[in-house]
DNA sequence: GATGAATGAGTCTTCATTCAT
DNA sequence: GATGAATGAAGACTCATTCAT
């Protein structure tokens, strides 16, 4: 039992290394050595605890994945308003800058590595799920009366993590200066013409009121 | 085989064969001897022409990107319409599918290879000169009555070529089946949307008139 | 085949197979390959324990500068009578022959390889302290009364270490066939012609007197 | 006939843009592209004129022998005072710096690159000659009354041409700063101990008269 | 359980040499 | 006579992976 934990507390410490060691290096870029090294332990290791080096990234890919998801899924249940919900909502889609760790190893990792399908159908997956996030806070603005929306709201809100991605990955891949907040104006822009909201703006002041408190 | 082909014509061979060699490995995978491979030369012969692996990428790279802009600019001078103008201009910002040559090429150059400023420099580049080619058609139509814009005419131009961005890359990345149509759909959504113009749509039939009739 | 030695012990045998290749190849010339040939080792653990062949080169260099010089200094103590300490300093300054490894290695790779600042600082260094110990045995003679020198002291010794310089060179490169005893004779020839001692004879039989008893 | 000559002064050409070539990169070091440039030909009219590398750095060597020989043999015959005679030699046998073209090219060739018998015999040749240069002068300022030399003249002269050797080397791989003038007083140092001349100094003013003057 | 010494396959790069023109 | 495009052999270096301890 006392061993199972540190099996698992061991690869966990891995994971995170690994997490760390690719966002200095890139995806397509670690060395098991720069893994080892960011966990403080022997290269050999590494292979003890995972298969390989693609094994260890898939597993590193997917937890990323889910742990974004969750990260975003907490913040838009934090508000009750459904124009502070997607303002957070958009705000966690956006790196905070080129070494955002989590936001980083997604995006590289879904680009930089050889062509794979099961990572392809996971960052697929990811991506609807995000669209489902943003289903869901359109209809709550709708139901609040704030969102007025007229095209199918299935494709709103593709539409704005299509923009969330562009974005994300300019910053990300350092494409341009001061990108955040222009990313930010120009994804509510688009928000404030879809949804007839002109209260969708960057510098809202959110609501105080917590949704589902903490019990 | 082919010996003494002059300078221009076999570098230009090369060229094109590293095109396809890049599509075919990725550009963070392919190595000299796919390119030589592609060519049907020696290896050495790739050296002949270019310093290294490094050079003939960032050239291709840039060769790519005029080819593409210039692609684009073509079809769009192509229509009077500034509704023609828009859906081919869109319709050309996106891949046929994952096997597009140029686009992919364009898309994995940009993420795939470490992080060089150079590259990215020509990549925003790029992107603004997309932007530009929007810009111009959104006042076109705005002056022939046919588009009613609230928001800034850069704005909106931003958000297409970001959302143009985004599906071109889950084209070419494979992320979902069917969606250039798909992508089609969505960017006019919110073309429509934006521009409070109906005819916006994937099946319109473009208008046969042609604009700057061949002198 | 061997594995697992430790750290220090392979190094050692690296270095010493290093020095047995380079003086079959020349330090020039030496390829990682015959280093591992020598030493029993895939190409690949050189480069383990050496960062890369210059690194091993240079290693190679300083170790055999020390030991070159060990040995003479313990050569030269080994002798009270300070015509002997003279005559064994010559004759451990000059190599058996060109297959004389130790000789053959500090003076091919301080010529054979492209200029490096630092190992012509080492080789000056070494070129110095030989100096100093002729100068010293120069003196020690002059105390003994045995030695009459009118040239300052340190020309003197200058010049003793560039003929040896000179001869030792003309061996190692098989410049000329006889040339260890012809080099003997000269160095001595001028050695008397400048202290005026004529015992300074090749055929000199050392007086058994040790220097420096065993305590 | 106008052909041979033609032939014959683009060897000669060549042969010269060789040695400026060696001079830049080293004997072991130049490529036949670096000899092609400086001689503003293409690489392959190199192999026209030379069956391959090794031949033409042959060649060079050879005639810089013949250069340097006679260069020198100039300047002692230039002087009537075997005391000028001497010290012109001695200083003619030293480069100017490490950048002397003539000097460090016979110097390095002899050294640099992989052992060849061939080059071993002519680099003795070469000793020798210079040693019978020596002997000549010492044999002359015997007769002239300036020198009384104990030893055999022989001996001296080879210590002689050894002393410079060494000296010219260090100035060669650049050992030392400084090193011209110091080599000139020690090796006059090493000629005065020798030949009881005290007028053997660096700083002597030339007899001015000419022997052999010119016809 | 964990290590790290050792490996060898995989790549880029250099460059003398060849030879069609 | 001369060229320079093209080659291919050679060699250094990297690094995931293995396995004896």
């Amino acid at each position: 039992m006392a061993r199972q934990k540190n099996q698992a507390a061991r690869r966990a410490e891995l994971l995170a290394a690994a997490a760390k060691a690719i966002s200095e290096h890139g995806p397509g870029k670690v060395r098991v050595a720069d893994i080892a090294e960011a966990a403080g332990v022997a290269k050999g290791s590494v292979h003890y605890y995972f298969k390989d080096l693609d094994d260890l990234l898939e597993q590193v890919y997917r937890e990323a994945g889910e742990r974004y998801f969750t990260q975003r899924l907490d913040e838009v249940t934090r508000h009750a308003d459904a124009r502070d919900k997607l303002i957070a909502c958009i705000r966690m889609g956006l790196p905070d800058g080129p070494e955002d760790q989590l936001t980083g190893l997604l995006y590289r990792t879904g680009v930089e590595l050889p062509y794979n399908p099961l990572r392809a159908a996971l960052a697929e997956g990811l991506t609807d799920r995000q669209v489902g996030v943003y289903v869901g806070v359109l209809e709550v603005g709708r139901a609040q009366g704030h969102f007025r929306i007229a095209e199918p709201v299935q494709d709103v809100a593709a539409n704005l993590v299509a923009l969330e991605d562009t974005y994300a990955s300019r910053i990300i891949y350092r494409r341009a200066p001061g990108m955040l907040d222009r990313a930010m104006a120009l994804i509510l822009g688009y928000a404030r013409a879809v949804t007839g909201c002109p209260g969708l703006t960057p510098d809202r002041i959110p609501d105080p009121t917590e949704e589902d408190p903490a019990p």
